[in-house]
DNA sequence: ATTTTCAAAATTTTCGAGATTTTGCTATAA
DNA sequence: TTATAGCAAAATCTCGAAAATTTTGAAAAT
């Protein structure tokens, strides 16, 4: 089972970034031959990755890559503000000085990899450093909440919005407007001020938040 | 696959209910008997569990169901408290009369089940009733938020919830106690009182959270 | 008395074949 | 031409058994 889990893990990493289109059918007999193994392991997966939201199975007719949903972006947008304010408000409270260390060293990385990316003409090849980064960033963020349900809860909500924002946006522009954003957060956290910090982690995120109709309640109160 | 659905939610209600003992070790062989299905299936349907978090898998050593946690049991009260505040925040401001509606009928139905087993000197055969009742409530409670991702992940940490609380407490005194609590709830919401509700939603739940070392980060803004 | 070794037993994982259902194509009818 | 029906091919689901791994328990050694 080694080889199950290293199974899952790939095709986990496959799903959230580009390799897959939204929509392609997943043949645990096509995925066989791919990695060597039975298409009933395959299955077996791919039911996992069900359950994680990753993968949308319908009786009868298998496994796909779910569809791009804009609605689904934003209502993902939302638990990760919600998740993500409360557990980073928790992480001052509980941190310490070991937790701002990390998140100082999380930053750091970010920082730098977001400048170089800033300098170049084509940053491609530093992209999936990029999300690498980033997604450590966040988790650093509510690392020492001390909830091991809401750190797993984030991490699913995570791969999913990653998985829908892939491919909804190619060319990355963004990355640099991200640059202040994050320095904003890590400023308010290490100040201590939780009203901010849930303000900042808002704003960062609230770009994705486009086109939606209603406000997310804990809005009004993030001011 | 429609009996893999049916043995899915079978399971899944054993799981929630009190049939199966904390730690209980899951063997395939041997509840493809009970379901009369061959192992394989049983398997699959393990692993969805697991990832619903209602079964505990460990690498070539099977399936058990999870123990019973002090600290798990609070960490899925915070969810509780978090999603349920937001997702009730939500429907008030875009359930509408219809929410009003079922939201009063489903405490209603549950109102009048908790004046039966507070009359009862024995309620067990009432119990059952009353967690579907009462999940019923906490559903529509949320229901009109809005965002199926929101309700998703409630219906994930209501059931890990329910499974620990189910045998941490076989005496249901405390079914009693909730009857003004339910009601302060629902009069929260028809008056649209949104911080109010916030603070609602908390103190009904906060009784599990007893033995806890931090508060919740979203507490002090309930107010 | 305690620890180590090793083989038998039990459990878990993997696999491919057979049964069932869906899908796509072609022929027929309207 | 459009729609329907029937058929063949493809995909999915179920199953039991073989292969791999862990656990058990008894005998031997310290």
């Amino acid at each position: 089972m080694e080889s199950e889990n290293k199974i899952y893990r790939e095709l986990k990493k496959r799903l959230t970034t580009d390799t897959y289109n939204h929509g392609q059918k997943l043949r645990a007999e096509v995925l066989r031959d791919e990695f060597g193994c039975s298409a009933s392991t395959v299955r077996e997966i791919l039911f996992r990755l069900a359950s994680d939201g990753l993968v949308n199975f319908q009786d009868q007719r298998g496994f796909r890559v779910p569809d791009l949903s804009p609605t689904k972006l934003i209502e993902l947008t939302h638990m990760r503000i919600l998740l993500e304010s409360e557990g980073a408000v928790l992480s001052i409270r509980q941190g310490g000085v070991g937790w701002e260390a990390s998140l100082t060293a999380a930053h750091h990385k970010l920082s730098h990899l977001e400048k170089r990316i800033h300098a170049r003409e084509d940053p491609t090849d530093l992209v999936d450093l990029w999300f690498t980064s980033e997604k450590e960033f966040h988790q650093t963020l509510i690392s020492a909440c001390g909830s091991t349900t809401l750190k797993h809860m984030h991490s699913l909500i995570y791969a999913q919005f990653r998985q829908q924002l892939m491919k909804a946006d190619r060319r990355f522009d963004f990355i640099s407007n991200n640059i202040k954003q994050h320095s904003d957060i890590l400023e308010a956290t290490l100040a201590a001020d939780e009203a901010l910090t849930r303000k900042r982690v808002h704003d960062h995120l609230a770009r994705h938040l486009t086109g939606q109709t209603a406000t997310l309640a804990s809005e009004s109160d993030a001011k």
